[in-house]
DNA sequence: GATGAATGAGTATTCATTCAT
DNA sequence: GATGAATGAATACTCATTCAT
């Protein structure tokens, strides 16, 4: 990476990335950034992410201005969290990358990720809607889907696994399956189960009578042209 | 009971008074009143059911007091347009309990369901959150639940459907496949198409290997319920 | 009634007044008028003078318009209304003028007086606050004025009242008196016949020990003024 | 039980949360407070408790966040002005109680608590009205009662005020007194002293032909209830 | 004349964001 | 760097008044 690269840096001053990674943060710093993270996390598990920043900076014992100081708009805070959560997701899929069955690894990992997804109603209206959040959205993706595009690969080659199944179909499934708990959230929990065995089932390529799909897949590329459309501003 | 007095029927039709209908509105009342749900209707489709009414207004071009005129709240605008909306569903739903084979007329009224619902994100944001509308809500919703049941009846009888599936997943279906398509509205509007076709495959119940399901559908009770949950948001 | 006469129609100048006593308004007109002031009566003594002309129309049985057409603005109506009522007040110190007694004729009005102010809501924030209604305020008051003024001569005259007590402050008493229950409305509405007694008392002439008043009272003059400085404009 | 133990009353310090006096607010809060504080009082006494915050905000020369910071709403704007005052007024009672004479202590406090509200028009329509305000309103009332209660005992006692006039008496006739003063403010902002000196010869127990009380005052339960009766407005 | 529809400025309150301390 | 104070545009809703039917 050049300088000249860097310079797409924002404000210019502030942080002047001095050509390389960006400079660590003084651990003070860096502890606040934590908390923030933290109390957002959890604030906006417990009430959505239309929680004022004074709440998220009141929960975690900081100032609203250090807020700022580290993320400099709630998107840019919303999507820290988003990145930081990710990686939870990615370790998911590098994980069942290496089980022994394909068929039971891509099982897995559909299942942890929904099972993340569905109790953490922040991280689910952030990936699904991103009415918050930036480019970073769509970085993450992408750092995702080769991950699951592998899982895809091994089930479909050890022949577990319709073959016209794309590896962009997994993050809407997965979508899709917690918006039913998002919608049944205190009666039933669990139900995005049921409707995973569903789908599962209609996903085996031995059967019978397999339909094909009248509809194909999106592109990797338009995964991240779909995130930048919602972005809906907020004031 | 003659079928007048039928009509004294609590939820069936608060909407007329006492004697006979409402009086019919003036005729540029009327004109106006359709402006606005027009209006309402366009701007909730584009940006959701958080648009201000003062954005409605605008773009009915009217003064918001017309609109709080006809609509003495946001929830009573929103629940007009979706009680509007609601019939068509249910309208679905009886016809397609006309359907000769009773496999297609449960496929065609998921998918003309489906469609209405990916098309238009303030009804199916209404449908699925509930934070704004009333009783007008649970009131639909009950009104299409029986429907969709005999759908479900008349296919499981027929011997082409899984005998195990409730009437109250259908809804959640619905929801879960359009819930793609919020989410790939630019790039696939028709994406869940796709899923559709994934699911359905998975309720056939003449197949080898049937999973059994893991949890139990709602309760038409727990589908009331949930909505209460919700509806209590907006001052 | 001549077609010359129908003409006095909006275009043309609207109700001009042919040099005389304002034309009487035709019956049906005049019914209206009748009706939206007893319904005005009726809801601004319930709920005080902040009731809208929506209300008052609607309790009139009339259309807002027509509430317009006869007083063109809310603080007319109000005024209206007012004027009407004081006319009963000048009824009664009329009344009390004849009372064989001169002390206790004056009693009395200040008694009967007090009672009217009391039971109603609307009068009494009207007469005292002003907060709407205009100069026909400072007229009625006008026209009471010179009837309480007897009163209060006849009294001196037969020396059962303080010679320093001055017609302006009878008012003022009236008004003082029921504002107590204004303030004790549910726990004591009829509380100012306690502080009457206490006030009569102080109003006699032949005690020892009379202080004298430290302030002039009013002059008649300042009386109408008063009334056109607290007319707060309304929207 | 020494003075610092009297201070765990409940309604009488619940501004302390826990541990020490809430910290001072910096300095320019401070100023901006005290700012806005001064302008509500302007405004509220030049136009009554229903201007606008933005008003006040305009006046105070702040945004109307800033008064939102500081007051969370109107009532507690007004509360905070209310409570400051109400101090004073108890004050005066105190100090009234210090008196050689008891009848004059009794006069000064009726004659300066007169003062007061006379020339407050903000404070005298919360104390009468408690349109707005919350529990500071009650508590302070019943914070002044005791007081003003020793001064009507020790006058009654001393042989010099009639025995029949209750505590709850004393602010009964203050309102009434500068209800005067409301309605006659430009033209004789003192005319309420006429008043005063009138009733107090009528409160005095040594004169021939004293007339009972017709009515009985209000117990100081009855006090609190009326407050309760009217506080219940604003949305 | 009567009706009631339309208007829009006004109300209390919230919250993302900026800026003085 | 951190803090929390200040800002003001935005939101849902009301109501006196005007105007088309």
């Amino acid at each position: 990476m050049t300088s000249e690269e860097a310079v797409g840096e924002p404000a210019a001053d502030d942080e002047v990335p001095a050509a390389g990674p960006p400079r660590p943060l003084r651990r003070d710093a860096e502890r606040n950034r934590q908390r923030i993270l933290e109390a957002a996390a959890e604030v906006f598990n417990e009430r959505g992410l239309e929680v004022s920043l004074d709440d998220v900076a009141r929960h975690a014992g900081v100032g609203v201005g250090t807020v700022y100081r580290r993320f400099p708009s709630k998107e840019d805070l919303v999507e820290a969290l988003f990145v930081a959560r990710i990686e939870s997701v990615a370790a998911l899929a590098e994980q069942a990358g290496q089980a022994a069955d394909p068929w039971s690894g891509l099982v897995s990992f559909m299942t942890e990720a929904a099972e993340m997804l569905a109790g953490d109603v922040g991280l689910r209206q952030l990936l699904m809607f991103a009415t918050y959040g930036r480019d970073g959205v769509a970085y993450a993706r992408r750092r995702n889907l080769p991950l699951v595009a592998r899982l895809v690969k091994r089930a479909q080659d050890s022949g577990q696994l319709r073959l016209d199944l794309q590896p962009t179909d997994i993050p809407f499934i997965i979508f899709m399956l917690t918006d039913s708990t998002q919608f049944a959230r205190e009666a039933s929990p669990e139900i995005w189960r049921r409707y995973l065995t569903m789908l599962l089932d209609g996903l085996r390529p031995e059967r019978v009578g397999i339909t094909p799909f009248p509809v194909p897949a999106l592109l990797p590329e338009q995964m991240e042209m779909t995130m930048r459309h919602r972005t809906t501003r907020h004031r």
